[in-house]
RNA sequence: GCCCAGAUGGCGGAAUUGGUAGACGCGUCAGACUCAAAAUCUGAUAUCCGCAAGGGUGUGCAGGUUCGAUUCCUGUUCUGGGCACCA
């Protein structure tokens, strides 16, 4: 009997289906787990062999931990909302709905071919009403609450109010509007329009104005990278910067909390890092600068605000530098600056932030104003530049063109005079950032030590009631609205500017179905094209949806119970199934998805809901399989294709070859000529009768050609064939090429281990003998190996462990039942499907996925004698057997009596003996 | 510019704590079986010198620490990724 993977691959799906072998449910007799994968965008364009790397890691992981005796919770569903099913919709007409569906189906077909154990049961789809109905629920929790600092958690509103009431915000400063202060009497004299404003500069989600890029041409919002000099990249409109209302969740209140949680989680390093510096706490000083009014006496409650890390350098400060956006700006500016000023206000706003921030060449303007420095009161001129962003700390720094390359670079540009307060540390034409040099023309702080003037400086700062010591964070908050479609419909309401919650009893509020997605007026989105949807009896309903990131945030709560109508995942499943044991994911999400499922998982750890504050305890970024491409050389304006190792001799055009045409590097050129028309009478020059082709690494990507489906390689292989072989290609944190050439050696392993059991015309040749200790210890080495390996994701060398068993017992002629069912259960995490029919084959009518994974017998692992390697100053010479427990004496005189080691002794004793024992003998000549 | 990761045969990669560099697989070469092919099996395969025994070199590059370095340290080049006039 052969290995037919076919019909053994359709057989077990289709029975682990009917016997529901994979829907799991909670049980409190044993230990849980929770492997998760970051569940796929159904793209129209369906897997290719890039996705699965991740998901067989998490499945081997799965199924392995099954067998180790724990409850494993292995769900997987659908990212279904999302701006290419928009897009798809506009160029095709076909409903977003419509689309989704049609290519979670494909997802699915492809999915379920490679044999995974999830429990679809589970299946999540954020695009789901009865998904999307708890997203907008979770939205009117973080709507209904704010972060209490001094307590560290987030708070309902409605306590907030009471605290108001009572106290005024004395003791609790305002996130949105730091300035805003109120006491008591002041806060019940509001009236309620003016108490919601208040309260909505509270609100953990709220509502605010932020700049986009808007194309008018287009009608809609653009994302940084769509525009390109100032243009979008379709079609080349014009991009300007624009003032819209926006949803935002105020992600810089947990900024702190977001931090300190790293160090409770197992992420790489990188990925920790990734994170703290896009959260980016800096501690530093708020100083205030008087402006100046030409003429006038100054105006104290004209102030510019800088924040700064480095109070130190103070006294080195030479200009202020005001994003363009600066509310003063407009005040600022001069009669005389008027013109130059406006011309690059004007230029700036065709910036894209983006832009901006990569722009190296200096730009900027002088407003004409000065202002006062706080301690010497020297008059220091204000400029305008893009360098500097609103968003950004106060939206203005200060200048110290000594201390600050950019800086210095600013001064050197507009020729402004540069003020030395490190002596000789500065030499003129290069600023120097060091914190270590001492302190020269500045006053108070002359003489100390940089590092050691920063304190006495802010301590100065603050005694005089010029500034505040103040932490700041390069993190902003999450802008949650999209103007589009193809997302969650807000649960709001808009009475008489007043943003109403809709009830709890309302939701879910449904996307009505749409044929026209085309932006609404004022920069709305298309929802705003639908008045009859829009009004209510209680208002008009914000048109915005939710952006991508808010299914994704908490989904992997709903896993737990995806069914619960009364909430979004019962407390007793999520106490139950707790974190998320594992995660596997790619680094692309690193620091948006991450971030704010960490962050919604804390808001709903502070409201009560849950009884964790970080969602994912361990985390595994899979590396990316590169598509290896293959490529022809056309010899320029001409039919003839000339062979990779002749190119050079002629002026050539790259043409990408459709990797299925070629093998290895040998083109199939009849069925390049049948691939295209224009190619129909293409003409080949040869090298060694073939036609060679180029190849290079890049983004496994239609347009290239290069793309490899699952699909063909199970079809060709089987499911337990590709499952491994995208093991073997590497440790998975790490990206790869695809290369099909390899899968062979793989394929025939499995052959080789079926045919430990089966012969092709006698059948099964299992015998019921007692393994000799030999085939033990094959079996146990690899079960070691196995359970070590899996633990540390090493499936790369599990899988040659397991190559290396089969070499091991089948040149010792094992067919020994009691050895091969150790060996199956230990490989079905990996091959599950031909391990089952095995393990059937040997006559068990229960399943081997709850087998319990083998234990070690060590005693037949046990050594007592070993070969040990002899160096010579380091360099292995020979090789003496010796036994482990020998001591000194009988290892000196052993290895001085060999041959090699008196040869290079030369008569003349051994300065030193190095015995590692079990590890190597080391003689220092 | 800053931060992170990486660089090992013709190729993918292995070497878990500083201890036999190149496991395992691919490819290539030679051989067996066969009328032949496929499949399968056996052997060789870092590189240079050498008939061989043996020896030299070798983990991007240059140094260092050590009896011993792919592994640790310093510097450097290149590749990939992330962030970016972040004040």
């Amino acid at each position: 009997m052969e290995y037919r993977f076919r019909e053994i691959e359709e057989k077990w799906q289709g029975r682990w289906e009917t016997r529901q072998s994979y829907r799991v449910s909670q049980d409190p007799a044993r230990p849980k787990c929770y492997v998760l994968d970051m569940f796929p965008y159904p793209s129209g364009a369906g897997l290719h062999v890039g996705h699965p790397l991740g998901y067989i890691a998490s499945d081997i992981y799965s199924r392995f931990k099954r067998l180790k005796g724990y409850n494993v919770l292995h769900p997987m569903g659908f990212d279904s909302f999302g701006l290419p099913a928009e897009q798809y919709a506009i160029e095709h007409s076909i409903p977003p709905a419509v689309s989704t569906e049609h290519n979670i189906k494909t997802f699915r077909a492809q999915l379920d071919r490679i044999g995974f154990c999830y429990d679809w049961s589970r299946e999540v789809r954020t695009s789901d009403p009865s998904y999307y109905r708890w997203t907008q629920w979770i939205f009117l929790q973080l709507f209904d609450s704010w972060y209490d600092r001094n307590r560290r958690q987030a708070r309902r509103i409605s306590e907030l109010k009471s605290i108001l009431a009572i106290d005024g915000n004395k003791d609790h400063p305002c996130p949105g509007n730091p300035s805003l202060s109120f006491d008591a009497s002041v806060w019940t004299a509001m009236n309620e329009p003016s108490q919601e404003e208040v309260l909505m500069h509270y609100r953990l989600a709220y509502c605010g104005y932020g700049e986009v890029n808007w194309c008018e041409a287009l009608g809609c919002v653009l994302a940084n990278d769509e525009v390109v000099n100032g243009v979008s990249e379709r079609g080349g409109h014009p991009v300007v910067r624009k003032r819209l209302r926006q949803w935002y969740l105020r992600i810089t209140e947990y900024a702190d909390r977001l931090l300190e949680g790293l160090a409770t989680v197992d992420f790489s390093e990188s990925m920790k890092e990734m994170q703290s510096n896009w959260i980016g706490r800096s501690q530093g000083a708020e100083i205030d600068f008087e402006v100046q009014t030409a003429g006038k006496p100054s105006d104290p409650r004209r102030r510019i605000r800088v924040y700064t890390t480095r109070p130190d350098t103070l006294f080195g400060v030479d200009f202020m530098v005001l994003a363009p956006e600066h509310e003063l700006v407009p005040s600022l500016i001069t009669a005389g600056q008027q013109t130059e000023t406006e011309a690059y206000l004007e230029w700036v706003s065709s910036r894209s932030e983006r832009e901006r921030m990569a722009e190296k060449r200096i730009t900027g303007a002088f407003t004409g104003s000065y202002c006062l420095h706080p301690f010497t009161g020297k008059p220091v001129p204000i400029w305008i530049s893009e360098y500097v962003l609103a968003g950004y700390g106060t939206g203005a720094i200060m200048g110290v063109p000594c201390g600050d390359e950019r800086d210095h670079r600013f001064a050197t540009h507009f020729g402004l005079p540069i003020t030395n307060i490190l002596g000789e540390a500065y030499n003129g034409t290069e600023a120097n950032p060091t914190k270590d040099a001492v302190l020269v023309n500045s006053g108070f702080l002359d003489g100390l030590v940089m590092r050691d003037a920063i304190d006495k400086a802010v301590d100065r700062i603050e005694a005089t009631s010029i500034g505040l010591r103040r932490v700041n964070y390069r993190m902003r908050d999450a802008a949650y609205s999209r103007q589009r479609y193809w997302g969650e419909p807000f649960p709001i309401v808009w009475q008489d500017g007043i943003a109403r919650p809709l009830p709890e009893c309302e939701l879910p509020i449904l996307l009505p179905s749409l044929d026209d997605l085309r932006p609404g007026p004022d920069g709305e989105g298309p929802l705003a094209n639908l008045p009859d949807w829009a009004s209510t009896p209680q208002g008009t309903r914000e048109v915005n949806t939710m952006p991508g990131f808010a299914g994704s945030s908490w989904y992997f709560l709903r896993y737990m119970d995806p069914a619960n109508e009364q909430a979004f995942c019962a407390r007793s499943a999520s106490d139950y199934w707790r974190q998320v044991d594992l995660y596997i994911g790619g680094t692309e999400h690193a620091v948006g998805h991450l971030l704010y499922s960490r962050m919604w998982t804390k808001a709903l750890f502070d409201l009560g809901y849950i009884g964790f504050d970080e969602p994912f305890k361990r985390l595994v970024n899979q590396g990316k399989i590169g598509g290896d491409s293959r490529i022809a050389y056309r010899i320029r304006g001409t039919q003839q294709f000339v062979s990779a190792g002749l190119k050079d001799s002629y002026e050539t055009d790259e043409i990408h070859v459709d990797v299925t045409m070629v093998d290895g590097v040998e083109l199939d050129t009849a069925a390049f000529r049948g691939w295209r028309p224009d190619l129909h009478n293409a003409e080949f020059i040869l090298e060694d009768g073939k036609y060679r082709c180029g190849s290079r690494l890049e983004k496994m990507s239609k347009r290239y050609y290069n793309v490899v489906n699952p699909d063909d390689v199970v079809e060709r292989y089987g499911a337990d064939t590709f499952r491994m072989y995208e093991m073997f290609l590497g440790p998975v944190e790490q990206d790869k090429p695809w290369d099909t050439k390899g899968i062979e050696g793989v394929h025939r392993f499995l052959k080789k281990l079926w045919r430990l059991f089966m012969d092709e015309t006698k059948g099964s040749i299992v015998t019921e003998a007692a393994p000799s200790d030999a085939e033990w210890k094959a079996v146990y080495r690899l079960v070691r190996r196995i359970g070590e390996d899996t633990e540390r994701f090493s499936f790369n060398t599990a899988v040659s462990g397991f190559m290396i068993a089969v070499n091991e017992l089948t040149e010792l002629g094992c067919h020994k039942k009691q050895a091969l069912e150790k060996l199956l259960v230990a490989l079905t995490p990996y091959a599950p499907h031909v391990c089952e029919e095995l393990w059937e084959a040997l006559g068990h009518t229960d399943s081997i996925l709850d087998q319990p994974f083998p234990s070690v017998e060590e005693r037949y692992l046990v050594e007592t004698s070993k070969a040990y390697p002899i160096a010579i100053n380091g360099k292995t010479r020979s090789e003496i057997t010796l036994p482990l427990d020998a001591d000194r004496t009988t290892i000196e005189s052993a290895v001085l009596a060999d041959l090699v080691v008196q040869k290079w002794l030369e008569g003349k004793p051994p300065k030193k003996i190095i015995h590692v024992p079990n590890r190597m003998i080391n003689i220092v000549l």
